[in-house]
DNA sequence: CGGTCAATTGACGAATCTCAATCACCGTGG
DNA sequence: CCACGGTGATTGAGATTCGTCAATTGACCG
């Protein structure tokens, strides 16, 4: 993995900045008259694609992360091999908020396409979150999207059907990669994981994944190919969906 | 549910609370000078087994809560009629530690036994929170617990097999149990979960629990019957486990 | 002594996994 | 420029596991 010690590189024109939590956090404290006591330390890096840049119970790459660039994920292995992928990162995402609640948070990270990450300042961040209140809400916010987005995983691989396990792991991505701006058209988004990306993320096998795609294809609701994904009909894209009922 | 709205009651006599998150942070901040301003508040509240305590999606009851004694869980309920339990509470438990980061969390609970719980003040616990650093690590470790539940939950979901899911569910909770002090002997704990309680915690129906359990039972690794579980061999029952390996 | 609920069992069908083979694409090296 | 090798997508057939359904049993309760 190659390093760039770059202290205010790329944030200038991220594409990100103003939807993702390091926006917010570099932004408001800046705010305020820039010193030795407000900046937040960061280290620029960038990795090939397929790349594992972080390894669990490897602790060379320690502290909070945020994915400026490309597609990553997070994910466990098994003694037989296979993988569990616990959360597909997109631009803007840290990696993992929990790492402050939790220094001992162990996962691995595998980069998708190359990408480009920054290590932030584990303290900084520590002491803009008791300083800020603001910034202490949009972290209760990350926190709260990525439990989401790991109880909804739970909940889909409860779900038996092959098909809605699909869909539902493709309806919370294109969400997110919506609420940061990431599209190529109102209904077309970059989707560059494999199927054996999604049969780890869902818990299904590669062939299988293809066999539901091509489903969903012939059913004209969405079409995943060529590195990008086409919701075909929204309105029934949204009906597969497997919402939790109120009690 | 019947309401005893009284300040100092049984956290005296309480069992678990050496071990507990609340029992922290009512000794921590008991520690100093007792007034207006370190109080934590309290209501205690008790339920007969199988209500439903708290609905998904109504407010009620809100605002963070310690199951003081007996066993309940949290869940969601599918259009369906079907459930999915999210973590399965013990005396000690704090449901939900998240609804601190986030207030609009939101699942329902359900009593397995008759149970007493505690709503405790919410700006109470982040005022300690900001004022005791020890009472901060505490609540990172409790968030880092109930993430590091439902990643397992994820991942013995993502299992296929019948007999490992059930294993790995009972040993994340007897892990528990036995962290709390609350066992009947060394190799034996209650265990008041039904079948169909298993069921919906593991995604499996609950014919399959029993056939899974009745096969745990004649291969001598655990018994589950009678409202407790029996570790006749304890390295079996590790061995079963599904943990997954350093990358 | 009915009535309800949970546990249990067996037979059957459906969904998914496994395995194997083929195809399509892409970058590499000759 | 093209053959080659590797990876991922695709397809088919068969095995396995789990869910569904229906019926029985046993425990507990009023």
């Amino acid at each position: 993995m190659k390093l760039e010690r770059r202290l205010a590189w790329p944030c200038r024109d991220c594409t990100v900045r103003s939807s993702s939590f390091c926006g917010t956090l570099i932004d408001r404290s800046s705010s305020r008259p820039p010193s030795a006591q407000n900046q937040i330390s960061q280290v620029f890096l960038s990795a090939d694609r397929h790349n594992v840049i972080r390894h669990s119970g490897k602790k060379y790459l320690s502290g909070p992360f945020v994915l400026c660039k490309g597609w990553a994920y997070r994910f466990y292995r098994f003694p037989d091999g296979r993988r569990q992928i616990l959360s597909v990162l997109i631009p803007g995402d840290m990696f993992s908020a929990f790492t402050l609640l939790d220094p001992h948070s162990d996962f691995s990270v595998q980069a998708v396409t190359d990408i480009k990450v920054c290590q932030l300042g584990q303290d900084d961040i520590k002491r803009e979150l008791a300083a800020e209140p603001g910034i202490c809400d949009a972290f209760g916010k990350i926190c709260s999207i990525e439990i989401d987005e790991i109880i909804s995983t739970s909940i889909d691989l409860n779900e038996r059907d092959a098909v809605k396990r699909i869909v539902g792991f493709v309806q919370r991505l294109v969400k997110r990669l919506s609420d940061r701006g990431i599209a190529i058209r109102a209904d077309a988004y970059p989707f560059p994981l494999s199927h054996t990306d999604i049969a780890d993320a869902t818990g299904l096998t590669p062939d299988d994944v293809n066999r539901a795609i091509q489903n969903l294809r012939e059913n004209s609701i969405i079409d995943i190919s060529n590195n990008k994904i086409i919701i075909i009909d929204p309105a029934k894209f949204e009906k597969h969906a497997m919402v939790p009922a109120r009690e």
